[in-house]
DNA sequence: GCCGTTTTCGGCCCGACTGTTTTCAGTCG
């Protein structure tokens, strides 16, 4: 068993325990282990059950349960209290806002057992009767399923991507002569995916949706003859209001067996295919004004990484060192401040123990280096949680939101400028706060807040999290209006996170950046020169 | 129930927020 699949087993019996009223002592047992294990950030799962025992804050009890599921996968608590309860209210624990307690209030007074049957429960007025509940506790409810049924069947790009890839390559594998092409969603890279699509061009014999696609949505697949293979990888990409702009639907002929003379037919500068989304592009392109668009291969490094000083699970050095070997030129560390008690975040001390750290490095590496940031908790009121003759000691310093999300679109936004007027902030982190698919982010106004990083000089982070992609890509072309500079930055807290600046890239594309509009597309030199700004 | 340890028993991660209360329980990050 995995680090997370025992973690989620021990939470949710835990849980589970809370649920069915048992000793709430008890039950935190196993929060708590599932806490603590949750903190370690290194892979325990094959760890021996003295090693377990000697995590701090796990005893002989629960260590021999934590040990059994480890090894048998079962864990009998666990399962007999998976037995007791109706699937459909274990997947009421889902909901937003409700906890165990509630959870079991709405199960054992209004006898509701699904997620559906609790949005029914919300219509009719139901929940206000039960002690604790009120009308915002009921409309809140109903927003969160709301939420949760509308992202059903909904992935995150990256989360497709390479089955998509492999498929593609399976069916060219079976039969070689075929042109295959990823359209539809995936061929726009956007940043959640609803559908797969797939373009084959030739001969087809064997049915090719014969092939295991692999994929948890169902693909569909679209043929067409080898002349008008480009065609249609136009049409099928390109949303409605693309191929009207461009006067799709006028072409004389279909006989296009490439993308690029499709366009060149319409007397239109090339359009890449994330950028077929009907905003700005075809104007620009009638004036030939697309830029070239930023590429993976254009980035030199990466800002806002977080290692074993903090909640990272890698240590300063082989952060650094993988960095390298990928081939980067610098590589910025910004932990956690002390504010985020949640992370494990640097003290002060902790703070300069870190910067010599980072000086000895430094010396005995060659055309790379290490620079020393911190990421800053911007707290409620937009102040930074360091004193500014601290913050001076920084290369850069990315300062983001993590808590008191919940905030009106007047005071968030007065809380970001505030940080951002901060002297010493060098990068906003991830803007809104969204996690595709789990949270929408916390209104703000956009136009106020690049404005005032224009004003002081402060880039925007483009967080490469697939699960964030924050700041929106719609939010790039403003950025570059205004002179703000998009950092790419990937928020690694593991070496192989590193990649995730692919999918900033991607998602970048689409915004229509270009590499000289992005911050860590500078040279070491570059860069520091802008930051020392 | 379990942890840590004063090896027997007091106290369980923390701070903030929300919505419901009328002083706090539940939930979240």
């Amino acid at each position: 068993m995995e680090n997370d699949e025992i973690i989620e087993a021990l939470e949710l019996t835990g849980k589970l325990m809370d649920l069915h009223n048992e000793n709430p002592f008890k039950s935190k047992a196993y929060t708590n282990a599932a806490f603590r294990l949750n903190k370690l950030r290194y892979d325990f799962s094959n760890k021996s059950q003295n090693d377990i025992e000697q995590i701090e804050g796990l005893g002989k009890g629960i260590t021999s349960k934590i040990y059994g599921l480890m090894t048998t996968g079962d864990l009998p608590e666990l399962r007999d209290l998976v037995q007791k309860t109706p699937a459909g209210v274990i997947d009421m624990l889902g909901v937003k806002g409700l906890g165990p307690k509630k959870v079991r209030q709405l199960w054992q007074e209004l006898q509701v057992e699904s997620i559906g049957e609790l949005l029914y429960a919300c219509n009719e007025n139901r929940l206000v009767t039960l002690k604790g509940f009120g009308e915002k506790t009921q409309l809140q409810v109903k927003h969160s399923i709301e939420f949760k049924l509308g992202n059903k069947n909904k992935f995150h790009y990256a989360a497709l991507e390479q089955a998509v890839f492999n498929l593609a390559d399976e069916i060219k594998k079976a039969e070689e002569d075929l042109m295959i092409g990823v359209v539809g969603e995936m061929g726009r890279k956007c940043e959640v995916i609803e559908s797969v699509d797939i373009l084959i061009a030739g001969k087809v014999d064997a049915d090719a949706s014969t092939v295991d696609a692999h994929t948890p949505l169902p693909v569909n697949y679209h043929f067409c003859s080898k002349d008008e293979f480009g065609y249609h990888m136009v049409a099928l990409t390109a949303v409605a209001e693309h191929l009207d702009a461009i006067g799709f639907k006028d072409l004389q002929s279909r006989n296009f067996s490439t993308q690029e003379e499709v366009y060149a037919a319409l007397k239109l500068q090339y359009i890449e295919p994330e950028l077929r989304e009907g905003l700005k592009e075809t104007e620009l392109a009638r004036n030939n004004a697309i830029p070239k668009l930023i590429a993976f291969d254009d980035l030199k490094g990466s800002l806002h990484n977080h290692t074993t000083y903090s909640d990272g699970v890698h240590s300063l050095k082989e952060m650094g060192d993988h960095c390298q070997s990928l081939g980067y030129e610098y590589f910025g560390v910004c932990d956690h401040r002390k504010t985020a008690f949640y992370a494990n975040g640097l003290s002060i001390e902790r703070v300069m123990q870190q910067q010599e750290e980072i000086d000895g490095l430094n010396k005995n590496y060659k055309n790379f280096r290490i620079l020393k940031g911190i990421e800053s908790d911007i707290l409620g009121d937009g102040s930074l949680d360091y004193p500014n003759d601290v913050l001076k000691t920084f290369d850069l310093v990315v300062a983001s939101v993590h808590s008191n999300l919940k905030m009106n679109e007047e005071k968030a936004t007065a809380r970001l400028i505030k940080a951002i007027e901060n002297p010493y902030t060098s990068i906003l982190g991830h803007p809104t706060g969204r996690l595709l698919l789990a949270r929408n982010g916390y209104p703000i106004d956009h136009k106020k807040v690049i404005d005032a990083c224009a004003a002081n000089g402060v880039h925007m982070e483009l967080n490469a999290h697939p699960y964030r992609l924050d700041i929106d890509w719609r939010w790039i072309p403003y950025c570059i209006e205004k002179g703000v500079m998009i950092s790419i930055n990937p928020d690694a807290h593991h070496k192989d996170a590193f990649h995730d600046m692919y999918f900033g890239t991607c998602i970048a594309r689409k915004g229509m950046l270009d590499k000289k509009n992005c911050l860590n597309a500078l040279t070491l030199t570059e860069l520091l020169t802008k930051l020392k700004k």
